[in-house]
DNA sequence: AATGACATTAACTGATCGGTCCATGTTGAT
DNA sequence: ATCAACATGGACCGATCAGTTAATGTCATT
């Protein structure tokens, strides 16, 4: 299997995944759904567990990009970006296929603290939280690794609740709690 | 079986599905942890699905109840009792068999809006938001309804990251959060 | 003591689980 | 043309899945 057939293995994965759910997705199924047979997968993955691995690392991969990507595109200084952040996460609520984030699945199916899904879940988190924090230290926050860390909370939050309510509500709820809580943390 | 012994196989059924996650646990395992056969689980529920909807009941009943209770009894007055939201979180997430938010788990893992589960999931959330409005409209707030979505927001990403990360840290970071939105958004 | 209503255990259903094995392609280098 | 290397589908493994059936056990009422 070529390198790129692999990666296109694991991009469908995540998709079947993303969509199924961990537990539920079997590996018949995602054999199907992918178009690998199951031989050629356990060729090149020891476990199903390695497997989900290797979704959660492309998909960490892609989703920071895509975020860093929209924010720099959406606002150009360091404050305006802080903010921009919420923007790109109401544009990700309104995609059809949104399902909350594939982070928050795989900690509810891999709850275990030290179970590598469990840790790599959190290690996206933490990146993510620095991301933040360098954002806020460029804005010229009181205390930037603090207001990342706030950030992160309120992003987790709406996430949550754009996955069960009305997600276009919820964006705006995040993106005006933001801007209280980026004004406060700001004296500048 | 008589309606305590109902009420008890609910119980166990909701801590069995709390630590091991909906599909992980198995009808058979259940049973064993239970003690209650898998005939018996069946004469009063017609399927899995039932079961662990009953759970949930269960768990927003007592969730509800056990946060409105410390809640009432950290503070006094409707203002403090906003912010003792955060305080009630964060003796939850200290507490050893904390695994995150039961309704969160079942929204991964039954993840289509309409599915009995996920919409027993999003009333729960629902059902919080009105409270922690009522607690808002009695501070004062300029737009409580706003207010109370704003500190679930925070409150489910805290959640989430407590999970993750450092629970003790996450719950500071929670609190300093809310006192700041609260403070903005009540000024009389 | 006999009866009826209920709970129990345990075997069983067909399907699916994660994972392996093998016999058959398919391919590229010699 | 041959051969080695690898990919393939599909059968197969024992275990477990949700859910059912049936035969046995328990117990209160009569």
């Amino acid at each position: 299997m070529s390198a790129s057939k692999r990666e296109e293995l694991i991009q469908k994965a995540l998709e079947s995944f993303y969509r199924g759910g961990f537990h539920a997705i079997g590996m018949d199924r995602l054999a199907k759904e992918t178009g690998v047979s199951k031989t050629a997968i356990y060729k090149h993955f020891r476990t199903k567990d390695d497997l989900i691995l290797a979704t959660l690392r492309l998909r960490d991969e892609q989703f920071r990009n895509w975020l860093i990507r929209r924010v720099e595109a959406l606002a150009n200084d360091p404050r305006g970006r802080l903010l921009a952040i919420f923007d790109a996460l109401a544009e990700w609520f309104s995609e059809p296929g949104f399902r909350s984030c594939m982070f928050i699945k795989a900690s509810s199916e891999f709850q275990t603290r030290g179970e590598p899904i469990h840790t790599m879940s959190a290690e996206h988190k933490t990146l993510l939280a620095r991301y933040f924090a360098d954002l806020a230290r460029a804005a010229g926050a009181d205390d930037p690794e603090q207001l990342g860390r706030q950030l992160l909370i309120v992003k987790e939050g709406a996430i949550v609740l754009a996955h069960l309510h009305e997600a276009g509500q919820v964006a705006k709820d995040a993106k005006v709690l933001a801007q209280v809580v980026v004004e406060a943390s700001i004296k500048g």
